[in-house]
DNA sequence: GAGAGTGTTGTAAC
DNA sequence: GGTTACAACACTCT
């Protein structure tokens, strides 16, 4: 489910929520998201969150004093963390209601409960998200699979029109792949292509270094935007308290088919390109 | 009820 | 190395 806006808006707020919180104890209900790796439970009880970072949608926690300890979460399709305290789940100044929100519930696979008796819940339906225990070099040669993400200001338009140049697939595939550039999904794939008037089905050697530029400026934005109003909700997304990202209001062409594109009138299209569902503008799109 | 489709990514195979 | 197909899994929609 989530890109990397989502992944981004859970990270800050996990931030807010559970930096400096001890960890008291570590409940694993499904044993395939801690990687079969039941020892989680000891190393983590007594350790103190000391940061959370992120390298496209993977995040990395840290722990205070423990320079070789990490934890690393990623959500794949349908992972979600919920944070809970005595009272509720609470987040975004709302209070959800039992009947909303009964953690532990049937996804939830981990739950890490803190010393101050709030709790920080993984849920997955899928099963193919996971939160497992890392040394610091095992962070690094993680670090090292993922590209430069679009939305740092010193994203290179031009190294990533020279990188295009050498691949033949579609250009949505070589968006998708994370090793070249990271944090794109299936959804901002579709809008950032949409906003650069370029067909997903274009060779990506065949992109032009203007259109190339235009690729670049409108992944950054997307995401930024995106970042800005809390991620988007399709299906399975929902942030650590348990609300909807807003970004769905702003979308252009995914989930569009049927309907008419904003800019020309022209209906958007479905279709499936690198394997995955495609939505486009036939005609402003080239 | 059967079958297809779902926002991710690692792996195996060519 | 680049590319593609598929698997991992559980649920919804047709």
């Amino acid at each position: 489910m989530p890109e990397l806006p989502e992944v981004e808006t859970v990270r800050l707020q996990l931030k807010h929520k559970v930096v400096g919180k001890t960890i008291d104890s570590v409940e694993v209900f499904h044993g395939k998201s801690v990687e079969n790796n039941p020892e989680i439970e000891d190393k983590l009880s007594g350790k103190t969150i000391g940061d959370i970072d992120r390298v496209g949608k993977l995040m990395i926690f840290s722990f205070k004093k423990e320079p070789d300890l990490f934890l690393l979460a990623h959500l794949k399709m349908t992972g979600q963390f919920f944070y809970v305290d005595m009272s509720g789940v609470v987040g975004g100044g709302h209070s959800m209601t039992e009947a909303d929100m009964d953690l532990p519930m049937k996804h939830t696979r981990v739950g890490y409960h803190f010393t101050d008796h709030t709790s920080l819940y993984f849920n997955d339906m899928r099963l193919f998200g996971y939160n497992k225990l890392a040394n610091a070099e095992e962070v690094a040669i993680a670090k090292k699979k993922f590209g430069p993400e679009p939305i740092y200001e010193d994203f290179d338009a031009d190294w990533f029109y020279e990188k295009l140049k050498k691949r033949k697939t579609p250009v949505k595939a070589a968006l998708l792949d994370q090793s070249f550039i990271a944090g794109l999904g299936n959804i901002y794939v579709d809008e950032a292509l949409w906003r650069a008037k370029v067909s997903p089905m274009r060779r990506a050697d065949k992109v032009t270094k203007k259109e190339a530029a235009a690729l670049a400026a409108a992944s950054g934005d997307v995401m930024k935007e995106s970042i800005a109003v809390g991620g988007t909700t399709f299906q399975h997304f929902k942030d650590t308290g348990g609300e909807n990202g807003n970004f769905t209001d702003y979308l252009q062409v995914f989930g569009q088919q049927g309907k008419k594109c904003s800019r020309c009138g022209t209906e958007i299209k479905k279709t499936r390109c690198a394997g995955r569902g495609t939505h486009y503008c036939p005609k402003c799109q080239k």
